[in-house]
DNA sequence: CGTATGACTTTTA
DNA sequence: GTAAAAGCCATAC
């Protein structure tokens, strides 16, 4: 099982932190996220991080895939959660629960190795 | 140390 | 536009 703490490996924090600069009212990707920690190939790691971390004080909910979309099912309480969330920021989600305006919401990273 | 899993992305059809 | 397969890497056991 999952421990506690903030502060664990130092993937989850490197995530935790790459999420906390999200501003309000802006999205990021599971890939640029992990584009921006060194490599697009760890996109499914900052997904498991989120997952494990379980943080309230972290805007994971505006993190979302590539598509668009949540990547949790239509029936998953996250998906329901996260969309709640996104919407109470402002945010729209077409019929088939992509976000609109999700290009131009996507938040930019800074170039920072 | 090897195997299994996963909140993903990209390419190809 | 969707569907299927391959790739990649951290964590768990």
């Amino acid at each position: 099982m999952p421990q506690d703490r903030v502060i664990g490996p130092g993937f989850h924090q490197r995530v935790h932190a790459v999420v906390a600069t999200v501003p309000y009212g802006a999205v990021t990707t599971y890939g640029d996220v992990a584009g921006y920690l060194g490599s697009r190939t760890v996109a499914r790691q900052v997904g498991w991080a989120l997952a494990a971390l379980q943080d309230p004080e972290i805007p994971w909910h505006r993190v979302i895939n590539a598509s668009g979309r949540v990547s949790f099912r239509s029936d998953t309480p996250r998906a329901s959660l996260q969309l709640e969330r996104l919407t109470g920021e402002g945010h729209s989600f077409g019929p088939d629960g992509r976000l609109h305006g999700f290009a131009a919401l996507r938040h930019a990273y800074s170039e920072q190795p």
